[in-house]
DNA sequence: TTACATCACAGAGTATACTCTGTGGATTGC
DNA sequence: GCAATCCACAGAGTATACTCTGTGATGTAA
């Protein structure tokens, strides 16, 4: 699987968790401590999250790492 | 949880993975396409991975995400 | 001793993750 | 109309992820 691919994946997923907990991607940069214009980088898949970004963001929407990960995970 | 714990929690995680399938730094490295220099690098965690990182050594690894990052998610 | 495997580590370079400021479009409510 | 919210996006800067080459230390086996 191709980077991109990734980045594009996991930007889809993380906009529908986030949209689905109705908050805003400002919102959700202000309690994860990440810059609201790279919580739209992320979302539109230009960009793919560190690790320590992807416990930040899974911590700030109140759901598990493998939740947030579940794309990329058999069985889920 | 700082960035330097992340990445030291997950550099051990992952060598003690590894040693535990008895490969060595380069084999995982070719497998993988991440230079055996960084999996060096990881595995003392001084760099943290990106996703895309993360799944070509769980993929490599032969186990799947949640193994690779379960010292980061609760009940396992 | 020699040879080989494995790894830590340095140093230098490239790619990209991440921040920050700002602009503008689309929507909603007053 | 105006104001406010939400978001895409540009552009520039800093930090760090990742590659590559090389050296040396350790252990093990011939």
């Amino acid at each position: 699987m191709g980077e991109e691919l990734i980045a594009k994946k996991f930007g889809l997923h993380l906009k529908a968790l986030r949209e689905a907990k109705g908050i805003s991607q400002e919102k959700l940069g202000l309690t994860s401590d990440i810059h609201p214009t790279y919580v739209s980088l992320l979302e539109r898949g230009i960009n793919q999250p560190t690790l320590s970004t992807i416990i930040a963001l899974s911590k700030s929407l109140g759901i598990e790492i493998d939740e947030l990960l579940s794309p990329f995970i058999r069985n889920k």
